[in-house]
DNA sequence: ACAAAAGTGTTTTATTTACACCCATGT
DNA sequence: ACATGGGTGTAAATAAAACACTTTTGT
């Protein structure tokens, strides 16, 4: 075996964020309007190229998302998504794109600082709809942040990391249900998640309202893994008995 | 926001495979001994850089384990582990490895062919030992692949994907017997594999054996989800209760 | 008092677990 | 016949789904 590290190719390296919340009664993604070619215009996910050659990915996934949009992202719950590495994915060249999904709360504010003229929360289904058009294979990777946030609530605490430090049991089966797109029975959501050792602790204040009796507050617990996993309503299934 | 092409960082990218299979009584990895500096000697996953500048990360994957190993990955499982960038991993230089992990049948021959000669089958227990040391962040990565098989295997075929062409129930079962390092009752496994819609096919066919009853063989079937998933027997509970 | 939303209780159903028992084969 | 696994039956425990009902507030 032979040294060939004087051919390696060189490619350049970006880092992208699906950042996801639930505001305004939808499931939402942070865009951003791209200010040069390609796609000049069109939307895309927040991100960009390595700083320097000694940037680890996470900060600069830290730094583009706060250059861009002017979120924080220090605290908050962020992972890798996955790599986009096609060859043809950039016209200009080859780009490999390492990318983060990240879960807010609706209080980060939506472009508080920064480069962020263009930046905006997006509605899911918007953004996937077979009209917008997204930047390279951003399309792509949001459907796949998507699918994932999907998943993950159902077996771990995430969907709290959608919620304000101090949020109702409502709040949260709110959150469940926008990201799923399926009504939840409030009743037992409650039994649900209150019995989850570890997932939600009781602060002791209550919400006021206009009407109804007042819910109690909570923050979120220590428990980052659901056991059992919090079920999704199953799609009815193809139905193989005729039904007319 | 102007444009910085111009200054885009370059950096060594690589793929790397955490390939797993069950062998031998035990969940295996394939490993290759080092030829060349750093970690010369040592155990590292296979893997190598990009062989030009438009090769497909997928494609580049395939290639460099039918390489190192003479595995051919076409018509098996395999996904995409991670991507890992630490600016330091690599004493050389800048390299960031997009790791894919995949399951392999044990009849998956070792080392068939290729630059195989440092090729070799190792336990995943030997592998992650404390003794053992691997090359760069390698470690990290097959902690990252051990546990994405435990934790896959949960919720979809994929268990099926370490067994050969034809086999059966009881080839199942140990293969989650092997990975999850968990005893399980053989009568309610059947019970829930061959009760799994798509799960398994019958071929008819029967295994003969030195004693015992023959078991029926099966195929893959076409579901790759799991409904509802295959439950992990949980470890016991950290007891409060004192044992003294 | 009434509307509205929170939260508890209870029943039905599905799934898991545990384990007794029968089945089919080689020796 | 009997040892050795393969496979089925069944009952208890657990969890999910469905839904009646009580609680607590604002108006």
């Amino acid at each position: 075996m032979v040294d060939k590290s004087w051919k390696i190719p060189e490619v350049a390296l970006a880092v992208d964020l699906a950042v996801l919340t639930v505001r305004a009664g939808a499931l939402q993604i942070m865009l951003v309007e791209r200010g040069i070619e390609p796609y000049r215009g069109k939307l895309a996910l927040p991100g960009g190229f390595l700083s320097d050659v000694d940037e680890n990915l996470d900060d600069a996934a830290s730094r583009e998302l706060a250059e861009e949009t002017g979120l924080e992202l220090a605290g908050l719950h962020f992972e890798q998504l996955g790599t986009y590495g096609a060859a043809n994915r950039d016209p200009r060249r080859r780009v490999v794109t390492v990318c983060y999904l990240a879960f807010v709360p609706e209080l980060a504010s939506p472009t508080a600082g920064g480069d962020a003229r263009s930046a905006a929360w997006v509605p899911a289904t918007t953004a996937l709809d077979q009209r917008t058009e997204l930047a390279f294979d951003h399309k792509k990777i949001v459907e796949d942040a998507v699918e994932r946030a999907r998943s993950k609530i159902e077996y771990t605490t995430l969907a709290a990391a959608f919620c304000a430090p101090e949020f109702t049991v409502a709040d949260l089966r709110q959150v469940y249900e926008l990201v799923w797109d399926e009504p939840l029975d409030p009743r037992n959501f409650n039994r649900k998640v209150t019995g989850t050792e570890g997932f939600l602790v009781a602060t002791g204040a209550q919400t006021s309202r206009q009407s109804g009796r007042p819910a109690a507050l909570y923050r979120r617990g220590p428990a980052h893994l659901l056991h059992p996993a919090m079920l999704r309503p199953p799609p009815p299934k193809p139905d193989t008995t005729r039904t007319s």
